[in-house]
DNA sequence: TTTTATATTTAGCCTTGTCTAAAAAACAGG
DNA sequence: CCTGTTTTTTAGACAAGGCTAAATATAAAA
């Protein structure tokens, strides 16, 4: 049984791989808050145990039986925002910080029973996607709002940020999973957008739009031809 | 704030307390599944964070702040417990193994959310109270089913035992809180009591009964008149 | 290609929580 | 009041996780 600081690890290192980043000691270092020094010697460990496969200086990757655990936590961190917010009546932005503490301490029974009685979800409440018990998970290749170009209708489908403020800004601008966003204009040099949102119109600065991932539907756009080469 | 293993060392000598047992270093010890060597290490530590105060080759005593800690875990627990049984289908066997982790790790707001939910109970599954938020505890004097009479009429109010095998059977008898029970006869030397339970009969040993907590209703029994000496 | 900057690892230390084995205190019986 | 038993504490070790400071690779720039 992996501890909680074990299962910390792989799930960020999961959460770099899955990103396309290169899970580097320093990267790892500042997802989790500890220093590169820690990081180091936990990925000795780690690859003792075979979790992890760690050359030095070259990019941590994790085995099968690493992912594997990344993903059961990832599910049940995910299973319980939802629980969270649909059971207990937490808002979207309390919900990671909670789950981020309960999800290494539940049962497999647990995660079993808040499952059915949810109906089997596929999303979080920030629309990311929640794996299944086998250890597969839909990987929707979304773009991110900050790159839609003006004239564009699109749908929220996830948010990837956790950060509680910036939640609630985006929670009260509209930008929540399933709502419609046309894109009415867009400054160069990463400057902000203009957005129209359910009948309000807000400015929204890069960085806030890069964290919102949506699927393109404006007319004539056909699913999953957007941006190959052709 | 408190780490897990503080708070279980606190919970496992209030308990102690409550029950009028000394809380000796063995008796911690059993009761953790610790040596006694880590039980002194433990409470050199307790007592210089203000927790317990602990003379060598003396019983353990929890200060306010440690009886606080206590009671706030307590809390948790009962209220998880109560939680799971009733929101969660869990059975009262399951709850308690869950509720130790889950104790540990949840915020005010959950503490909060589940106990207005559940309509600010007062007794968790097995019948114990639960400690309000300001500390303060009902503390009923029960009875234990094992010294009952022949002749008496009695309600379970609370179980003490947490082995969920021994939970399940107690389900079978029909020895739950609320459960009227009429003591039929009792074998002498500890021996077995032969009790009607709703409809059914049963002979169960004394080492069960002992963990049976009731309240006398025989007729003509006055409240809180029992035990007195006269 | 040499220098400089950045990333990573090593070395050494710390705290928490646990253990076993041995020493010491407390208790009980005669 | 001495002696054997039980309880408790001390001493010393260990594993998990974390840190800082120093050493060493690697990558970038001149």
């Amino acid at each position: 049984m992996p501890t909680p600081a074990t299962e910390d690890y792989l799930k960020a290192i999961y959460k770099l791989q899955e990103n396309a980043e290169a899970a580097s000691t320093n990267a790892v270092a500042d997802r989790m808050g500890v220093s590169a020094a820690s990081v180091t010697n936990m990925m000795k460990r780690l690859s003792e145990t075979g979790l992890v496969v760690h050359q030095p200086y070259q990019a941590i990757r994790l085995t099968d039986a690493g992912r594997k655990i990344a993903l059961e936590i990832i599910r049940h961190h995910r299973l319980l925002e939802v629980y969270m917010a649909e059971a207990l009546g937490f808002t979207w932005d309390q919900v990671d910080a909670e789950a981020e503490r309960l999800e290494h301490v539940i049962s497999e029974e647990f995660e079993d029973k808040i499952d059915a009685m949810l109906g089997y979800p596929t999303t979080d409440p920030h629309g990311s996607p929640i794996p299944a018990k086998d250890g597969s998970i839909a990987s929707a290749n979304h773009d991110r709002l900050s790159d839609m170009e003006p004239g564009r209708t699109v749908i929220v489908r996830r948010v990837t940020d956790t950060d509680p403020a910036l939640l609630r800004y985006l929670a009260k601008l509209g930008l929540r999973p399933q709502n419609i966003v046309e894109v009415m204009s867009k400054e160069p040099f990463d400057g902000p957008m203009f957005l129209r949102v359910g009948g309000e119109e807000h400015h929204v600065g890069h960085q806030v739009a890069r964290s919102v991932l949506v699927e393109d539907v404006s007319p004539g756009e056909t699913k999953d031809e957007g941006r190959e080469e052709s």
